[in-house]
Order: structure tokens, then C-alpha cells, then sequence
DNA sequence: CCTATATTGTTTAGGATGGAAATACATCCT
DNA sequence: AGGATGTATTTCCATCCTAAACAATATAGG
């Protein structure tokens, strides 16, 4: 182990590739170990004290954002869930009086989805819980590695973003 | 705003919570768009070239780490999923002839749950495939890059993992 | 030995999540 | 008008996951 670190350090051009991918791997395995443990505990509170879910927490926010409401198929590009997944959870924020169905003047196909009054008092509630749960979660981290953090992520999400584009249109 | 941001950074004592709690919001949700990203792109692929999922996957991955195998409380107890969640898992990799239940000597109860030949070849492909097309994703990484976010992570998750001990037992 | 308790794994019931395709309209373009 | 495209819903299905009940076995104590 030791004799080929030092090789490869020597002269790591001809192990570059095979050992970065290896580091690659490792920093995926962490990143998704920690994303799946963070949001676990975010699904559970959720659950236990909103009986709120995940992606309606995600639609919610997503509504909260946007004054004028969204369309159906704005929020599931957003969110990145096909379409009918949506209207589920549109429905049910509906029947409990926290979403609404705005008719558009020029379309009748489309709707204008909202918060109601409701909708967005109870998500303040949530977002406030949400970010001291993560304040919690993630208080071991002083300023500099949040920004350092975030700053290294930001690049690789810009990257995956450009990826995303070139290879789905 | 510009005037709020410059006392702030003047004399950020006070607003310090605030603000870092804010930081700490937008990393968790940087942090989820980049995992929740790479993870679909996995998910699909493993789908569409192996007719794979990331929970079969994880299973045989841990698996293939066990020479002797693993019992299903193992593999559970790895993987934080429910018992009862392994044994579809693994009912579904033994109906496809890639892993099988061997009987305990001494424990008429339980069973170690091994790779078949075909299945540790399976899983071979497709580590080696998952691999590729990590590199691929994170590709714009270089070595600093993953390096720092490695050891970042790695110091959360063992905060995280602290947390969970200290507050599930 | 025999009973009470614990462990191991499966089954069952139910929910959340998400994809794919068929459907129903509406709109746009020619 | 007629065909292509866009928007949303519906329907159907598979996977993943938990919790609780259950069956079988093992272990400890009298």
C-alpha cells in the first residue's frame, strides 16, 4: 500500500486516472451517506410534527416563491418529478385548503397553482422548524467549512447542471 | 441590503446564528440537489443497462464484501433499512440466481446470505460500470477538489453518525 | 425437564414514491 | 378545418420502506 502511494506520488500521471476515479467513489459513497442521513431525519420530524412529507415540503417552497402562483408543469420541471406525480400532490395540498387552482385568463388548459393564506402560514411554520432541525443537524460546522463547503458543491452542481443540459436537450 | 451587508460584516457577532443558520440552510439544499442529481442519473442507468436498483445494488455490494455472508439482520442493520425490507431484497436476488440463503450450523433460525458465483460477477459489472459513470458526473473534480470534500464530509458524517448514537441509543 | 423470554426471520397491511402510457382537451400553425 | 404540439390528469404498476403480527428456534432459570 505505502510503496505505491509513494510511486504514485513520484509519478502519479500513469495512476492519476484510476486513483482519482477511486477518490470519486469514496467522495460519492460519503456525500450520499450523509445526504441519506440528513434527510431521513428531516422525513421524520416532518412526518412526526407537520404530517407533512418531503416533496410536498419541496412544492411548497417552491409555491412560497412564487407570488403568482406556478404552473403544473413549472413545478415538476423544478422539482424534477414527471407530471403526474404533481398533481397528486397538488390534490392533497388542495383538499386540505393549504394549495389552490388559479384558472389562466389566455389558457384553459393550464392552471395558476398557489398557496392559500393557510398554505403559507403553515410553511413559514415548516421552514422555520426545518431550518433549526438543520441547524441541529448540521451544527458542527463553523462558517469557513459551511462556505468552503457550499462553494465546492456550487461548482459541481454548475457542472451537472451543464451536463444535464447537453446530454437531455 | 448593501447597507445591512456591511454592518453586518463591520460587527457580525450579533447576526452570527442568523446568518450562519442561514449558510447552513443553503448547504443542506445545495448539498441535496447535487446528491439527488447524481443519485437519479445512477438510478437510471442502473435500470436501463442492468436492470438493477440502487437498493439491490447496495445489498450486493455489501455482499460482495462478505466472503462467509452476511445474515439478514446484517445486512439490515448496514444498510438502516427494516428486516423486512432485506427479505424481498433478497428473495427477488435469489429468484434471479444471484445471491442464495446457506443454513446456519448451529441456528436453525437464521441464514447467511452469500453471492452466487453469477451474482458476484454480476455485481463486478456493475460496480465497474457505477464507477465510470461517477467519474463521469463528478469528472470536473480534480484531485484538491475531492480531496477537501472528502475530508469535509467526512468530518459531518462523523458528527452525524455521533449525533445518531447519542440520541437512538 | 419445562416454562418464560428473547432472537431471527418472514409475512402482512399499508403508505410514499415515482415512472410510463393512455386520455382529454386546448392551442397553434398552415 | 385539420394536424401537430402542449398541458394536465388519470390509470396502472413497480419499488421501497415501516410497523406490527407471526412462526420457529434458542436460551436461561427454576
Amino acid at each position: 500500500m505505502t510503496s505505491e502511494m509513494s510511486r504514485a506520488a513520484q509519478r502519479d500521471e500513469s495512476h492519476d486516472d484510476s486513483a482519482l476515479s477511486k477518490a470519486r467513489l469514496r467522495l460519492w459513497l460519503r456525500l450520499l451517506k450523509v445526504s441519506g442521513m440528513v434527510e431521513h431525519e428531516l422525513r421524520r420530524r416532518l412526518r412526526a410534527e407537520f404530517g407533512a412529507t418531503l416533496p410536498r415540503f419541496d412544492v411548497m417552497a417552491a409555491l412560497s416563491r412564487a407570488p403568482d402562483g406556478l404552473r403544473m408543469s413549472e413545478i415538476s420541471k423544478m422539482l424534477r418529478v414527471s407530471n403526474g406525480n404533481v398533481t397528486g400532490i397538488v390534490d392533497k395540498l388542495t383538499e386540505e385548503g393549504l394549495a389552490l387552482r388559479v384558472a389562466v385568463p389566455g389558457d384553459r388548459r393550464a392552471s395558476q397553482v398557489r398557496l392559500t393564506p393557510k398554505g403559507a402560514e403553515s410553511f413559514a411554520a415548516q421552514a422555520a422548524a426545518h431550518e433549526a432541525w438543520l441547524n441541529e443537524l448540521l451544527g458542527g460546522l463553523d462558517r469557513p467549512q459551511v462556505e468552503s463547503l457550499n462553494a465546492e458543491l456550487g461548482r459541481l452542481a454548475a457542472r451537472l447542471d451543464q451536463q444535464e443540459r447537453a446530454a437531455g436537450g
